[in-house]
DNA sequence: GGCGTTCCCTAACGTTGTTAGGGATGACCA
DNA sequence: TGGTCATCCCTAACAACGTTAGGGAACGCC
């Protein structure tokens, strides 16, 4: 939105092969001492602007006040507003630390325990900062520190577990995908409940159209806590299964090409 | 972005308890004959500007370019851009029909190709409209009709399968999360193999911070498809397991007429 | 003490979403 | 047939936004 000028859009597009995502570009270095300005204290301050006032009112202006700064100072520091969106989600999760595993005692059955930590502090860190639980679909968070430090706690639980190769790189991506798919939802969805009757009101009127959905109340439905937790655990099931099936095909399955029926 | 004053915002937080999403408030009602704007014109027109253009290059006057007539008169029709992307969303379900099951033959192992076939026609539509699977996470598209319509044909799936109650809602959220989570991250991911490539040497450069990721090469990982299919394979999987637990617990001792497993 | 870099500043541009209000067209009813 | 009213697109304009251009103070370095 704003301009967006051309000569931004095509920098946009990967003009000379330049590196894009703000992870990829070195920060500024000062060779005095702690500047006023850092890219940690821009983070820092979006999030707290977002928190306070949802994404629609984080303006390069506002933040810039914030950190008693003008607008365009900001601009030494990073490319474009989407790199100041994409500090601020990973700074969320920089404030909480990944739950180590504790299960080092019994890898077997102690997987399961410590994915489901994981994952539901993860659910809480997203639900805290509900404008992050929808930026992660736009923008490319993927790939900062904190956010990988996470990730990194995920995959090892499953390396633990016994998963390896194309397998542990499903389970990973399956894991994340519940986590973020379900607080978006959440997030988008959880409006108040008058609204909320208001649409299964609609679908129920239409029951010719959408007899399953006015029979099962589901716009109605409001526990995400309870959403959250049982479709973790046919995702685990079904984890589990593979791992026993992998177990009594003799190891090495990791090695295939294909995977699943 | 742009503006939003004031009064905008106020009424986003449902002053009056008046509806809030476009799917909510009645459309334009014209007496005379079509009328050469509609909220299915600017629907079809919006898809068109964004699939060309990406969603940076949506702007009201773009799009009442392209359908002969100046940005404010869209206003007649929309209350804000968000409407827009709303109805923009929407329009992209209504022009594939979700794939009707084929299994009334054989209910009991033919509902896991029948979800299957579903989502994976569901993926198609957003992979091919990538902005789309970047805004539901934003939005509010979870009630539009057409939109609707899939979740009707996945739960009506779900439902000849045998979930009900809860488990029928969870395993509902639960496919629907994957999908979508999925094609979002793809589309987020899904960069030039040069900047995955320099992602990943970033995080083997860390390796003493990142073992298991560096170990994995997960950020250099593309086979979209196949994760996807995987990370199904593991849900149904347990989805099967939930049923079958089910059967056990209950029909056993309940129903003594049927012919369960 | 001059030089170069770092880093924040002032000023300004073009674009954006959106509002205010006007006026033409046709439906409807006397 | 003429008056009234809602419908629906128009012109004009505004405030706010992301971003750029360029200036200048402060400091490290030789």
């Amino acid at each position: 939105m704003g301009s967006e000028r051309k000569p931004r859009d095509q920098r946009k597009r990967g003009k000379d092969g330049e590196a894009q995502s703000i992870w990829l570009r070195p920060g500024r270095t000062s060779t005095r001492g702690e500047p006023p300005l850092t890219r940690a204290r821009i983070g820092t301050a979006a999030v707290a602007l977002l928190d306070e006032d949802g994404i629609d009112r984080l303006t390069m202006r506002r933040l810039a006040d914030r950190l008693a700064v003008v607008a365009p100072s900001l601009y030494w520091h990073v490319e474009t507003k989407d790199d100041v969106i994409d500090l601020a989600v990973d700074a969320i999760f920089g404030e909480t630390e990944p739950p180590a595993a504790a299960g080092t005692a019994d890898p077997a059955a102690g997987w399961r325990a410590d994915v489901a930590a994981v994952l539901g502090t993860w659910r809480a860190v997203l639900l805290r900062h509900p404008w992050a639980a929808a930026v992660p679909a736009r923008r490319k968070p993927g790939i900062g520190p904190q956010f990988l430090a996470w990730m990194e706690v995920l995959q090892a639980t499953l390396v633990r577990a016994g998963f390896t190769g194309r397998d542990l790189l499903a389970a990973t991506w399956a894991l994340h995908n519940h986590v973020l798919g379900s607080a978006s939802t959440q997030v988008a969805l959880d409006v108040t409940e008058e609204e909320r009757d208001t649409a299964q009101e609609r679908v129920r009127a239409e029951s010719d159209r959408y007899p399953t959905l006015a029979a099962s109340d589901y716009l109605r439905d409001d526990d995400w806590d309870g959403t959250f937790a049982a479709g973790l655990e046919f995702l685990l099931d079904g984890l589990a299964a593979r791992l026993a099936r992998a177990a009594a095909e003799g190891r090495g399955v990791a090695d295939e090409a294909g995977g699943g029926a």
